[in-house]
DNA sequence: ACCTGAACACCGTTCAAGT
DNA sequence: ACCTGAACACCGTTCAAGT
């Protein structure tokens, strides 16, 4: 009878379960929930247990962010890569946004991480290798990841969001019509243009395509110039 | 003589006193430093008696976000516009970009605001009004703060450093050729072009531009269609 | 009007102690 | 080997009280 229902953990812990409900509650709640009081309950255990299956909360953070990337590259590794390095690299890319999809709290961390995970690192090097591939010099894939930055990973931090302005008090923003006349009048005509187009998954999606693409295709351009040509330019200006 | 040299504050707290403190501080020690107590220590204050003048801390950082787009908005106002809406806005940027070199902290704070100060949505409201003038639609120049994202503010937070990778112990980095061969592959080849691009300002300077210049390239080529196509382009897919 | 002391509810983390 | 209780140094914040 002691071996039944009993909510305390059976199984012991571990760096593995530490990590899988780290993300859970992170997916749940927010990386703001996340603390090591809170993973612990969720774990059913007590804080201090967490220290003998990890350094300290930067360890989880940094494995999470490790248990994201792995999800990524097992996402990506399922896939058949179409013809062309452009198509290529942006299915990939594509593939690796929906990942983020299921873990909004994910970019945010990336982004405050400084030593990168060896997982990330093999992500980027199958990227590398598809650019290689398509004919890039290392010189400008190098710059080619630069350029893209985080979308290479299949997320952009949006910095402001229009939509949220746009649906403020009709009088508040007719006020701030006068200060912010560009703003307000691009933001209007396209609330009128697409009612529907507020804050949705949708048009995020749409926006990054279009960001993105604007990137592959003037990379694409670059591709064919002598190899390092691209680069001289820049590092001599 | 009690009206000499007293290290206590003769000057009042202010909300404006306080966030210039807030600002001097994260520039000199980091964002981390930046607790109410520690700022109250660097007023000659108690914690306490910061919330007489600031609702909470998240007012605080609100509150410093919108000094440093203060800060860039009066960097930009003196500026002569070249001709011709790209060596404008690239001009613009540029020039933002001068203010976070003096706030490091700033991007990644920037990042986490999810309401806009008034400052930085006056320096969009200029941004496109000089699209605008370049023959922008308003649809085209949404698209064009999607697709250029903090780099319209002047910065791009960088994912991974790969010359941190680069100055690993040499052998740990043979230990990684295996698995990551196109990876180390590139940072050889660069580190061997340019022995002394690690890590230096520079290399960030220019590689920033390498990006912006693709993404406006980009977006001047769309420009010369007709209004609306290119959105509806992007729209229907 | 402006500032403060004491207090509360929360953090991450150490360390000696339990099984 | 694995887990825990008590304790420490720190947070942000409230609230009644001082001038």
């Amino acid at each position: 009878m002691a071996t039944e229902a009993d909510p305390r953990p059976r199984t012991p812990l571990s760096r593995e379960r530490v990590l899988r409900a780290a993300v859970a509650l992170a997916d749940e709640h927010g990386l703001r929930a996340l603390t090591m009081r809170r993973l612990a309950e969720e774990l059913g255990a007590e804080a201090m247990s967490l220290y003998y299956h990890v350094a300290k909360k930067e360890d989880v953070l940094d494995g999470i962010v490790d248990a994201v990337a792995e999800e990524i590259n097992e996402a990506v590794a399922g896939l058949r890569p179409p013809e062309g390095w452009k198509p290529a690299v942006r299915q990939r890319i594509l593939t690796a946004r929906e990942v983020f999809l299921r873990h909004r709290w994910a970019p945010g961390l990336f982004e405050t991480r400084s030593s990168t995970s060896l997982a990330v690192l093999r992500y980027y090097d199958a990227l590398v290798g598809l650019m290689r591939d398509g004919g890039f010099s290392y010189d400008l894939v190098h710059h080619s990841l630069h350029a893209l930055g985080s979308r290479a990973l299949g997320f952009s931090q949006e910095l402001f969001d229009p939509s949220e302005s746009a649906d403020a008090p009709p009088d508040a923003l007719a006020e701030l019509a006068g200060q912010l006349p560009n703003l307000v009048g691009m933001l209007s005509e396209i609330a009128h243009d697409d009612p529907d187009s507020t804050l949705g998954w949708c048009d995020d999606q749409e926006e990054f395509e279009f960001g993105l693409d604007i990137i592959l295709d003037g990379l694409d351009r670059l591709r064919g110039r002598d190899p390092g040509s691209v680069a001289q330019q820049v590092e001599r200006s």
